[in-house]
DNA sequence: GATGAATGAGACTTCATTCAT
DNA sequence: AATGAATGAAGTCTCATTCAT
């Protein structure tokens, strides 16, 4: 008995996501270059020519995961959604973004090594610029509602400390203070802090 | 009648810096695996074959631009010698990485690509590595000296900063307000503020 | 619709024995270093790259080949099984080799050409140090079932014989009287003679 | 003061020789294409660049080294022009064999491995062929002169164990019974034995 | 929808040879 | 006579992509 059209979609839908999945993994740890779609098939558990049968090159796989960013981004949206107060909108970002980047290490490391790689692809850098716009929006919003003078350069900041502290993470793991830093991220960013600054 | 000793130390000193060079360029721009010997020896104005005769392998070009790195930490540190204030010393710290990066982007776009990139060489995150370890001691010491309480925290936010900063900057350099944020980095590591913290 | 495992397994070993047969007579005729992937590929009539598919690097080539040799040594072994009198194994045995290196003349080139190149690789050495002994211990006992004194010696002038016929055939084929040579050395090999030596 | 035209000569005599010599020991021990300009000239302790002064191209370097060749040949017939007496010129022959491969390794070396590379040079079988000419005449002479009737299998079979002794020598020295082995030969080629085959 | 054998362009690297700050 | 920096062709090997006993 042939598969329904139904069952077909659905497959399709899964080995798509496999093959995604195992392309973020890999492009994360090997980089773009680094990785070839051997290893992406390898990993995904298919064969190279079905890779290719969901997904015309290497190139457009990446910007297949590209699209999750944008998904990335909206998400942090929403989680400021969640209140009205800004110093708490801030309290929810800082613990969602720690939570965030632990969880999808592998996001976060291709979205790096693309801002480090420009010449792999055009689209990208155009995909993160537009990521950091919208990040950089939401912040300075935020910062006007709290009152802050300097809203734009203190949106800066804080998206640089957000990055910034990942970025020294992912440098060594085990030796870096996550918790700690992470209090006091909370801390500077706390409505007695913030308020003695407006 | 032969070159003298002399002349071909000379011509294999500039022979080999121009290599570097267009090598430190390459791979900022490019990447590791998305440069290859053929972009850096036309960079460089030389023959495949000549880049073979002055560094072993591709890997061994990256690893000879690794011990710039380590200057370049001694170049911090050297810094912070011009004065024995910690206030100062900070001060003295903002401008002169905000001079540095802004001048040396290469340097400083290689470093982080190779963050992004662990595999791609083992000797390049040791490097990496202790660069950030001798940072992060540098901080410290200057923050225990003002005596802030967290000052293994604290010197990683400011790392943090000094990192996220740069990376937002070359996301989108016409973008970028880096004047702005620096002005309000220096205020936020004033005087006058960090005694309001300890 | 993929081919089964079946017609993939006897594809794989068709290309495989293409390419060893190609890589065998090309490095007989070119020595190791003499014969280029390309040279191999070309004979073997498949791309440069399906060699790498099926043989990790031409060094694995002739480790995959110096195998065979071990097959050769097995060969003689086997011959002299055919009869229990030692007069008569000695003349299996010449009749046989000297068939045998006719019919196989690139096994037996390639074999001399590694003698003569010890460097090309280790493993190859001990390969063939390895049918050296064998044939050796093959020869010693035989001559020792005869009754000769010196049977080491023996042995191993027996071993010389054979190699230098072939070696002197090989320089020239056209000159070389190896009819005769058989002839005369099936003589100083005959029961008769040999016992006039116990 | 310039050097005299006799100093001249003299200087590139030596010079010459130095290269030739590093030349034989390189090719003997790697093969013609498993050794390099480079290993040659550092082996003779000269730049590349005079390497060229003297010797055209490998090619021609290696063909200066086919001339030694003919010398060794015309050394074996001087050994055999110190008696009259075939059954003594035997024994001198045999002594004198080896002798002069356990002294001259590399010249022995380099001759065999050209044996098995023909397509390294053409003229190198030219010289080759003419050495095995000439030292099959020889012993064919010696042959006849005893008495052997079969005198042309003889000599080749003569020739045969000298190869093939060295042969087996080279492929494991420490395991090889070199003496066993001359004196085996000797007293095969000895008056006595060869009276019995008349 | 799925496989992996096969291709060929291009990457890294070596090396015979040339040439001259 | 002597040097070694420089070149470029050719060799080893990889990998994105195609295709079909």
């Amino acid at each position: 008995m042939p598969r329904t059209t139904e069952q077909n979609k659905l497959l399709r839908e899964q080995t798509s996501k496999k093959i995604l999945e195992a392309a973020l993994e890999q492009f994360a740890k090997k980089g773009f270059h680094g990785t070839s779609m051997n290893d992406i098939a390898k990993a995904a558990g298919v064969s190279k020519g079905l890779a290719y049968n969901y997904f015309q090159s290497k190139k457009h796989l990446l910007e297949a995961l590209l699209n999750l960013f944008n998904e990335m981004s909206a998400e942090f949206e929403q989680v400021i959604e969640n209140s009205n107060d800004p110093y708490e909108k801030i309290k929810l970002l800082i613990n969602y973004s720690f939570k965030y980047v632990e969880e999808r290490e592998d996001y976060w490391l291709l979205y790096m090594s693309l801002v480090f790689q420009p010449d792999v692809m055009k689209s990208a850098m155009k995909v993160i610029d537009q990521i950091y716009d919208s990040f950089n929006k939401m912040l300075e919003n935020i910062f006007k509602d709290i009152g802050l003078k300097n809203y734009v350069a203190e949106a800066r900041i804080y998206g640089a400390l957000f990055d910034g502290i990942f970025l020294g993470y992912f440098v060594n793991k085990e030796k870096y203070p996550l918790e700690k830093v992470r209090k006091q991220f909370l801390k500077k960013y706390s409505k007695e802090e913030l308020q003695k600054q407006i």
